[in-house]
DNA sequence: AATAGATTATTTGTTGAACAACAGAAAGCC
DNA sequence: GGCTTTCTGTTGTTCAACAAATAATCTATT
């Protein structure tokens, strides 16, 4: 299947062959854990396999991919370990910043609109677009902190925690009890109340993790 | 100068290539903001460009680094906003880490010889290693929580705060005020007096940064 | 039938040359 | 001096080649 990727004005070809596979990465175009030939993947990308070589780099301190020298490169595959450590990072990251968020801080907003959109989408049946609200939502309490680092590593968090639940097949599972909860910690933020908001996020994440790690070993 | 990298057992040249050229940019071998040749560092150090570029993509991940497309690659400048945001970062993470530190933790026993290593280099009036084993303790720290996602992370951050300390040509002040300091913290750590050590480093986050800040306006 | 060792095939890591595209510098014109 | 055009140098990408490492296959032994 040869899917050459268009030229996108401005963009380098490798930055666009990024953004392709990172995509499919995410949406389970390829299996877990699933080898990535350099020549199979050139090929039907119609880019050379230095390009791709570059892209992988990248993907991989992304931690989407997973380089081993002398063997290739391989779909990074979330296993339980990889789901704890996630939650772990956003449980110290999150909550911390929601102790010291202050309502007026334009991400609020955003935080806003992905409640809303995720209510929408839910109407809709739509458990795809609840799912990138939810981390929408969640990547809008970390942009509280004003962090250009904090925001790029969470949002690798972020692709992590896609391609994990990408592995299961219970996006109504996963994110739909969350919505409410969301709105509350959205609530308290716009009310100012930062502790609460910060206790409320602890103990969702706690609950998410369960639920998340439940699903695993279901799997 | 050609300095061709020797072959290291089991490692990737390219890896090799990666590991100079960031103990370069952070030891000052390069100057800030300078701009990387693809030919002539690929000419001195004689490897081939497409392996320089994949250097160059990794490093530019890790934030040494800054790519501009079509431009070439530049060492990164540290300014003001970088020295602000990684102090905000640490003191997210350091201090919500510390919150929830317990005293038996392996790691505490690397901040401890961190801080030994630190007096001894003190003695000795060896600044380089008072800083490398300062940063050492700060790493330590992120440790204790176990995660190897903020491990890595942070050893980005840490890396771009000594390539910004390396600016500066202060290494006393930089560090020597620091070493009790970190010795309480320790303390604090190892008696499981959680939130004291915490607010200690608060205090000390919020210093050192107006330390560094200080000596940023007088350059 | 299972295992170990040898051989073969495939893939990755690296190189170097080539060329198109882009950015910056230099030259020319008003 | 300012603007435009041309030139130069560098980056981005491609391709082909080859060495090294790993995986797959085959053969021999128990």
């Amino acid at each position: 299947m040869r899917t050459k990727v268009p030229q996108d004005g401005g963009r380098s070809l490798a930055e666009m062959v990024a953004a392709r596979i990172r995509e499919q990465v995410i949406h389970g175009g390829f299996s877990p854990g699933q080898h990535l030939s350099e020549a199979e993947l050139s090929d039907s990308l119609e880019v050379s396999r230095n390009t791709l070589r570059e892209v992988f780099r990248v993907l991989t301190k992304e931690g989407l991919l997973r380089h081993e020298p002398n063997r290739g490169v391989f779909v990074a595959t979330p296993d339980m370990a990889t789901i704890v450590d996630l939650y772990r990072v956003r449980r110290i990251i999150q909550v911390e910043i929601l102790e010291q968020a202050f309502s007026g801080h334009p991400a609020v907003r955003k935080m806003r609109e992905a409640v809303e959109r995720a209510k929408e989408a839910r109407e809709a049946g739509d458990w795809l677009v609840v799912g990138s609200a939810d981390l929408a939502f969640h990547g809008a309490i970390v942009a509280l902190a004003d962090s250009p680092r904090l925001d790029a590593f969470f949002s690798h968090v972020l692709a992590e925690m896609r391609l994990a639940f990408g592995l299961l097949s219970e996006p109504e599972l996963l994110h739909s009890p969350f919505i409410e909860l969301n709105e509350e910690i959205l609530k308290l933020v716009e009310l100012g109340k930062r502790s609460e908001a910060a206790s409320r996020l602890e103990k969702y994440l706690v609950n998410a993790e369960r639920v998340v790690l439940g699903a695993f070993t279901r799997h």
